[in-house]
DNA sequence: TTGAAAGCGCTAACAT
DNA sequence: ATGTTAGCGCTTTCAA
């Protein structure tokens, strides 16, 4: 349709949306012109840039992406999947994810990409094939590692889909991005050391589904023996949540010889563990010391505050964001860095 | 271009995106029989929609929904804007934002639609045109009322732009959604009655931007005078975050006439009033009862766990999307509950 | 119930 | 530096 049909139909009346035809004609050029000027290319001389800004701005014009990025090819849209508890609400995801997935978004917009963010948790509504609908350029997966249907079926996407970036553990092996867990463990165990624990027990679940809990004891036993001391079997509790799980291994550990400081594998089973403390009167950090994994910013206000490993969330999110579209990125490991609160002594 | 002659350019080696055409081909209908057994129409027999389906399988095909929406003229996605304060990072975010972001992203899917999520700060890159670039259907506005030039900015984009949705305040008459701020007042007030509290003060600005702690404010005020109880003026603390703010306020509530009870405008506050209170060796609940607002999960853990005002988060999020979509929506106020945790004693 | 054809609004290849 | 033209892949008339 020429320029010219098209002005006799809005003549007529017709409603229709503000074209780049529009602004063509306002401004007396032609319509690839007002394309080019809009996109910012070197092309265009700046007087015809400054009059093809001036009629989109008097006719309201912005370009329509979808009709953009159907006839570039891309989508500048990552999609970011946070996967959640079955049957479980929002009050219940751990804020670690919620943080993470801030800085996610961060860091695509830093990069110049949006972000489709979807929570999802029921097995026969996952969906991940964003890529492939032209949705997104790339797919970034997070969240709770308990939810095993939701992973399965988003490390399977991975096989035949490449531009996929999981946090944690997932897809193919180049995919992941996670925290410098030995380095964590090693400045956890090194701190409850200066404060003159030697007994120090790890508490998480190893063999599981979350590697990280993995590596966390892996650092844990190898920074004990480095400090000459005997590293201890790692001590689960169960419950539902992070938190009962917390409560219950801290239960646990009170029936037995008691520990000097604890290394909790999250900051989630820490904060339950200190409530339990609490309840049973044992003082913290006076008669034990707890240090956490996470950041969390509950932490800042627990009883007493909970000194932690935190990885680096700014860096996080890049390094999501860039192995997801560039797959050929290579940094996959979060610096990470110890955050005195009160819940270790003072080294001595 | 005809079915036959994309498939001489397929069968040319050229490397392309399976289209309809291509699945229209192995099925033996045509490409708009694809388009229609594939998008469910039910004008399209169950055999045919089978073989379609098939084919789709076989070639690993997926509707581009860039072109689809072109076409259609909608988008199926909604915008959502998280304000957070200027040069801030991730880590500094309240909770809040969080979870509410959490529950609208869940609304928006139980209704067919996607969520573009950006988190905003600086004045010079707000942006909101979603609905003209045709990103999004609508747009959804949440997060900290700290950022004015934000919220200035996206008030401004409300008058000439019918779907968005504010929370707490912002936009035109009807396009807010937020807390029965009133009825949550009422609530805290009468608990710490009920535990044979007479003085009771409130913590939070009245007069600003957060027009909410106005109405909790003046919630305050009514439920008092209702008990026959006087209201107090107002107590605010200054500080760069809200958790400063409440330390502040609460050391200065502490230089005066000690109150027996204490209603914050929200938790950040209440949780560093806490913290101050524990410095100070004031026991909470026995010295003094503490009742914050928002049903943050930090306060499960704080010290005591923290009795507090929340709002419904399921509701918040389907309010903000239907009052964001349908405009004519009425029900905006959103119903709160009174979350029993330990900060105020037992009733007598 | 299905097919043929038009065209959503734009970017990019090819002209000049 | 700008104009002309093709066509991205789909949904939706219109016809049969």
């Amino acid at each position: 349709m020429s320029t010219r049909e098209r002005t006799v139909q809005a003549e007529a009346g017709e409603r229709r949306r503000v074209t780049s035809f529009d602004v063509a004609e306002r401004a007396g050029v032609s319509q690839s012109t007002v394309s080019r000027a809009l996109a910012g290319l070197e092309t265009i001389t700046a007087a015809t840039r400054r009059r093809v800004e001036e009629a989109a701005r008097e006719l309201g014009y912005f370009v329509d992406s979808r009709a953009a990025r159907l006839r570039s090819g891309d989508t500048r849209t990552i999609a970011i999947v946070v996967i959640t508890r079955e049957g479980g609400d929002v009050r219940a995801i751990n804020p670690f994810h919620f943080t993470l997935l801030g800085s996610t978004c961060a860091a695509a917009a830093a990069r110049g990409f949006e972000a489709l963010v979807t929570f999802q948790s029921e097995p026969e509504q996952l969906f991940g094939r964003f890529v492939e609908e032209r949705r997104a350029d790339a797919v970034i997966v997070i969240g709770t590692t308990a939810n095993l249907p939701a992973w399965e079926h988003f490390r399977n996407l991975s096989e035949d889909q490449p531009n996929m970036a999981f946090w944690g553990v997932g897809g193919e092996e180049n995919e992941w991005v996670r925290s410098d867990n030995l380095q964590g463990a090693q400045l956890a165990v090194e701190r409850l050391v200066a404060a003159g624990h030697r007994r120090i027990a790890f508490v998480g679940e190893t063999g599981g589904h979350q590697l990280q809990f993995g590596e966390r004891y892996e650092g844990y036993c190898r920074a004990m023996t480095a400090q000459g001391l005997a590293p201890l079997p790692p001590v689960t509790g169960t419950g539902e949540t992070r938190d009962g799980q917390g409560r219950a291994a801290m239960e646990a550990i009170l029936k037995g010889d008691r520990p000097e400081g604890l290394f909790f594998a999250c900051d989630a089973m820490a904060l339950g563990a200190l409530d339990h403390l609490a309840q049973r009167g044992i003082d913290v950090p006076g008669d034990i010391g707890v240090v956490g994994f996470d950041g969390l910013g509950s932490g800042a206000h627990s009883h007493p505050p909970l000194t932690t490993v935190e990885p680096e969330f700014a860096l996080a999110g890049e390094m999501l964001v860039s192995v997801a579209l560039d797959a050929g990125s290579s940094e996959r490991r979060v610096p990470v860095r110890l955050v005195e609160r009160r819940s270790v002594r003072a080294p001595r």
